[in-house]
DNA sequence: GACGATAGTTCCATAATCCCGAACTGTCGA
DNA sequence: TCGACAGTTCGGGATTATGGAACTATCGTC
């Protein structure tokens, strides 16, 4: 249950955060973990059809922008929003993208 | 005072906006953009330790996310931020972006 | 008009980053 | 002990970013 390196909240910035959110997919990973906290990656990423070598970079990358953080639950990695801190840090920023991230995902054919 | 082409509004996708903001340059030229409509593009870039010719790609990159505008106005670019088509398709996002990210960019040493 | 200065763009080579198959690690269930 | 499963790491091919140098187009001046 140990959690993974992750950046403290001071140390977060608004361009990495922004650039994390820049990519469809993450943005989708991103909407689905908001919406579900506390599950695993492959649970997050069921239906997208992205290999799991990719995957593991977009995780990577959304919990070194401090958008979420993953703690080692067995063989899964359990993903967890850092709602909080970007709450504190980013006021108002992401509510707004994920109510929106939604309907357009999901009509790109992503899925 | 022929305008450069652009996406049209209802093209524009939340995952490249966010990815064109996802980068501190281009977050600040966005953010002083917003504040004075109308500049052109050297005066925008003013202070800024970037060469031109990636600005140049900084400004493309914007133009093509359908964050900004540009039109020839005799030798320059006159960048307009494309406010309304944004708050039309992605309504709420923009605004507690920019709001933050005049602090932020400040002290990261950009300037 | 010719000419230099100005504002940006384009070209191109280097550097950095992304993508994903294959091999690997660590854990669970039988 | 032995797979099977969840994810990561490695490696190299593809894509994208960077920035110097050359180029284009326009303005002001003579």
């Amino acid at each position: 249950m140990r959690p993974l390196p992750q950046p403290p909240r001071e140390s977060l910035t608004l361009a990495s955060v922004l650039h994390a959110l820049g990519d469809p997919v993450r943005l989708e990973l991103v909407r689905r973990a908001w919406a579900n906290p506390e599950l695993t990656c492959s649970v997050l990423a069921d239906g997208l059809d992205v290999p799991m070598s990719t995957l593991s970079n977009h995780w990577r990358i959304l919990r070194e922008a401090g958008l979420i953080s993953m703690t080692v639950d067995g063989r899964h990695r359990r993903i967890r929003p850092r709602a909080d801190d970007l709450h504190d840090r980013f006021p108002g920023v992401l509510d707004p993208i994920l109510r929106l991230g939604t309907a357009e995902s999901l009509n790109t054919g992503l899925l």
